[in-house]
RNA sequence: GCGGGUAUGGCGGAAUAGGUAGACGCAACGGACUUAAAAUCCGUCGGCAGCGAUGCCGUGCCGGUUCGAGUCCGGCUACCCGCACCA
């Protein structure tokens, strides 16, 4: 008799047996193939589990199962990126120690996470807040500073008013917080900076050797940024100065009528005494610099400026002198903070000539400098530039720069967008930096046998006002001895960012109890890189970017083994809410996981969230969708009472298997889950239709159904089949002969139109085809000559008649 | 402004290399079962015209290539996501 589909005793009965049996454990067996599949380690936030977690979860559960299936050594982990704002916020509100209210956030994410039933492999489970995680968090930091990569420096921050801590400039969206929202103003500070710049070439040179989706190389390529020109010298008239530029279009030389230096400028306080405006420009810049870079590009493109009087420089191409100016257009923190302005050929600079009534000279022939700047750079031959005439643009480039070398006037050049990476937060919750001020020493870093460095237990978590971190406050904490000198010194106050943890956490997975290092070489060889990486849009900048850098500088410093931690990166789309606006509280529409599960079961949310859509793209919840997926479960569940011991009662039916098994096994890999899920469905159909289904159609069903809906598989496995469990079965395997039908319907047109359509042998020959065809449509052919007869094997038959 | 993406029934979405548009699911409608309802099973389901076989139209818009275009090419429009004075 068979007993009703109940998700509610199942699915807590299989995760038990799968955790007594460790059955997703990844084994130290370094013989086997191995298959490191990855997700983005949740933050484990107080809101406990969205919706959206379990997309790309189940996307690699699949995934993961799949490989098992296939004779691989798995590696599927999942961990806690533990540190951050909110659980400190929520901790001062309400007087918790963030440890405290990061265990109970964990417990519940884990709880939350094993009901769904993914084969994470729970020995390997890793927690940013660990202190024998973060050991190797500072190791690393210490190792970039021997590197010579991590400094400190003062300059202006981007500092959250509410959340009182300096931001990375990624981390800054429309000039407020990108967490809480509250208004970011500038402020000066001292913070440790990680020299990303170094790596500039390497992360964008290194993606060539990677299997990501284009989206994500082409943002990491724009974030980088780099572009290639020259820096110029232009003189200044009467004095031995040069002032130098950087430029990506070194060919429009000629035609520099103008040069605009940044109001930060250092030449601008040099001359204040040959300034003779000098009141008039301190009064610019200090507008200039009262604007936030919200106002900066909110105020768009109305160009302000200041000329700076009694200045002059000379243009090295012309020989003629030109005025300088300064205006907010040109940046300090680009290039050199000083321009060539070449009002025909580029955009900002037309614009101001235009408004200032500076001259504009023509110098590659195409546009109407009239009416804008000519910015092709592909058509057009220069003129009125001197030996550079009748060049096209690329070969002047060429030619130019090869004579500002020759006369010592500039050289070729490569820029990069990228800045340095704002290590420091004036923060408590996050890594302490391991560095000690000396007096005599300066910036020491710690012995590494003195790591971990523990966050200490202090009173106040508060943030202060005055920008220094809570730690500050501990005296007792600060105040140690030079490890260099022995005499007093201070700690470093200042904590690590939150990407500091999850830039390298998934080498920690390859072995995570290593308490000597940060992995065995052996582990790190064998199990990096990561095969498979998926993770949401909004980390394929920072995220990818930061950690791809790590590990690069530890590839060149000789702990992990390969250039580039991730082999492919794939990335999902968002679930939003019913009303396919994005799932959030004040809207009303956030579903809970919990409920989902506790309805209708694990199974049926894991096999809704896969069939809901493509994968990449976003897509809304559908209450409705849900039910849809459930009861394809229970019309699986119900094929327990069609069983027949009949075997082989159906070519036909053969071949749909075959079909399917191929079918499935593909769209699993390029994670087309829906259009699996479709087809097992429509198998599904064929069983009902038939009325029954054999032992071998309905295990090979069970299997390939596994991955999507992994409990109640081996519960009619376990009911119905007996022998061993699913996940230690192999992957149903298909004969492509056998997945081709003997019979196909083709489609039937006259000038491309659809008229009908007939069923053949497969291989039947095209003159038959074609004289069946003709027999057909003979009704239609009368009065009219056949110009053109085409036959697509298998598809269609196309009569052009005239 | 630059870069990337998307546009297909009432809805979510299918459609390897250009070859039967709308798979699969939802909703709706009809039928079976039931005293009844739910559940379940079977069926219909792009639009217009027609009792009907059938005909015409139809994948955001305008053109093009082709025997044949959702798919390729040229030109637009709308929406979404990044970046945004980067010289």
């Amino acid at each position: 008799m068979m007993t009703p589909y109940e998700p509610k005793t199942i699915e807590p009965k299989w995760q038990k047996i799968w955790d007594e049996k460790k059955a997703f454990a990844a084994t130290d067996d370094y013989t086997k193939p191995k298959y490191y599949a990855l997700v983005e380690f949740p933050y484990p936030s107080g809101q406990g589990l969205h919706v959206g977690h379990p997309r790309p979860y189940t996307a690699l559960d699949i995934i993961a199962r799949k490989r098992r299936m296939e004779g691989y050594n798995v590696l599927y982990p999942m961990g806690w990126d533990a540190f951050g704002l909110p659980t400190e916020n929520y901790a001062i509100k309400n007087h918790i120690h963030p440890r405290i209210v990061t265990q109970r956030n964990v417990a519940r994410f884990k709880q939350q996470l094993q009901s769904l039933g993914y084969s994470f492999d729970w020995d390997r489970e890793i927690n940013t807040t660990d202190p024998n995680y973060y050991h190797w968090t500072q190791w690393i930091f210490l190792k970039l500073f021997k590197a010579g990569l991590a400094y400190k420096t003062e300059m202006p921050i981007n500092w959250c008013t509410s959340c009182k801590v300096g931001l990375a400039n990624e981390e800054v969206v429309n000039g407020r917080c990108e967490r809480c929202g509250a208004e970011v103003i500038r402020k000066m500070q001292t913070q440790w900076m990680l020299k990303i710049t170094n790596y500039a070439d390497k992360l964008i040179d290194g993606l060539d050797s990677v299997d990501f989706i284009e989206r994500v190389k082409v943002s990491q390529k724009n974030w980088i940024g780099r572009s290639t020109g020259a820096e110029v010298d232009f003189s200044i008239e009467d004095s031995e100065d040069k002032l130098r530029i950087y430029t990506t279009r070194p060919d429009t030389i000629f035609g520099a009528t103008y040069m605009v230096l940044s109001p930060e400028h250092p030449f601008i306080n040099k001359y204040a005494e040959r300034i003779q405006n000098m009141d008039e420009v301190i009064a610019y810049r200090e507008v200039a610099a009262k604007k936030s870079d919200f106002e900066r590009s909110e105020l768009a493109k109305d160009k302000t400026g200041v000329e700076l009087k009694g200045l002059r420089a000379v243009n090295p191409a012309t020989g003629e002198t030109i005025p300088i100016w300064t205006s907010d257009y040109v940046l300090m923190s680009y290039g050199t903070g000083a321009i060539m302005a070449v009002p025909a050929h580029d955009e900002r600079d037309w614009e101001f000539a235009k408004k200032f009534g500076l001259p504009i000279i023509e110098v590659v022939a195409g546009g109407n400098v009239d009416e804008a700047a000519f910015t092709d750079v592909q058509t057009g031959k220069m003129v009125n530039s001197g030996f550079l005439n009748g060049l096209e643009v690329a070969e002047a480039k060429k030619s130019i720069t090869v004579w500002l070398e020759e006369k010592g006037l500039g050289h070729a050049k490569t820029n990069y967008k990228l800045r340095d990476w704002v290590f420091s937060r004036q923060r408590y919750w996050g890594e302490p930096i391991p560095i000690v001020k000396c007096e005599h020493c300066g910036y020491v870093p710690l012995p590494e046998e003195e790591l971990p460095l523990l966050l200490p237990e202090v009173d106040s978590y508060m943030p202060t006002d005055t920008g220094e971190s809570p730690l500050a406050a501990m005296t007792d904490w600060v105040n140690t001895t030079c490890p260099c000198c022995g005499r007093p010194a201070k700690r470093a106050t200042d904590t690590m960012p939150q990407w500091a943890g999850s830039s390298w956490y998934f080498l920690r997975y390859t072995d995570p109890h290593n308490e000597k290092a940060l992995a065995s070489p052996e582990a790190l060889k064998y199990w990096m890189p990561v095969d498979w990486y998926n993770g949401g849009m909004e980390h394929t900048t920072l995220h990818l970017l930061y950690s791809r850098f790590w590990h690069r500088f530890l590839y060149d410093e000789g702990v992990v083994p390969c250039p580039e931690p991730y082999q492919k990166r794939t990335s999902h789309g968002m679930i939003l809410g019913e009303n396919g606006e994005k799932m959030s509280k004040s809207r009303g529409n956030v579903v809970n996981p919990d409920d989902i599960v506790s309805e209708f079961g694990a199974d049926t949310l894991r096999t809704y969230e896969m069939f809901i859509g493509a994968f990449e793209l976003a897509a809304a919840w559908s209450t409705e969708g849900v039910k849809g997926c459930r009861k394809f479960l229970e019309r699986v569940w119900k094929l327990q009472e069609m069983l027949t011991d009949e075997e082989g009662y159906s070519a036909a039916m053969e071949t749909r298997m075959h079909q399917t098994i191929k079918k499935v096994s593909s769209d699993f890999e390029s994670m087309k889950f829906n259009t699996a899920i479709a087809a097992m469905m429509s198998l599904v159909n064929d069983f009902y239709r038939a009325g029954k289904v054999t032992k071998g159609e309905f295990s090979t069903l069970l299997k390939l159904l596994n991955p999507v809906a992994p409990h109640m598989t081996e519960e009619l496995w376990e009911q119905n089949i007996g022998k061993g469990y699913v996940f230690e079965q192999s992957w149903p395997q298909y004969d492509e002969a056998k997945t081709v039908e003997q019979t196909v319907e083709i489609a039937l047109q006259i000038n491309g139109k659809m008229r009908g359509t007939m069923l053949i042998e497969k291989d039947a020959p095209k003159d038959e085809v074609l004289a069946k065809a003709k027999e057909a449509l003979a009704g239609r052919l009368e009065g009219v000559s056949i110009v053109k007869e085409i036959y697509i094997p298998g598809k269609i038959v196309n009569l052009v008649v005239r």
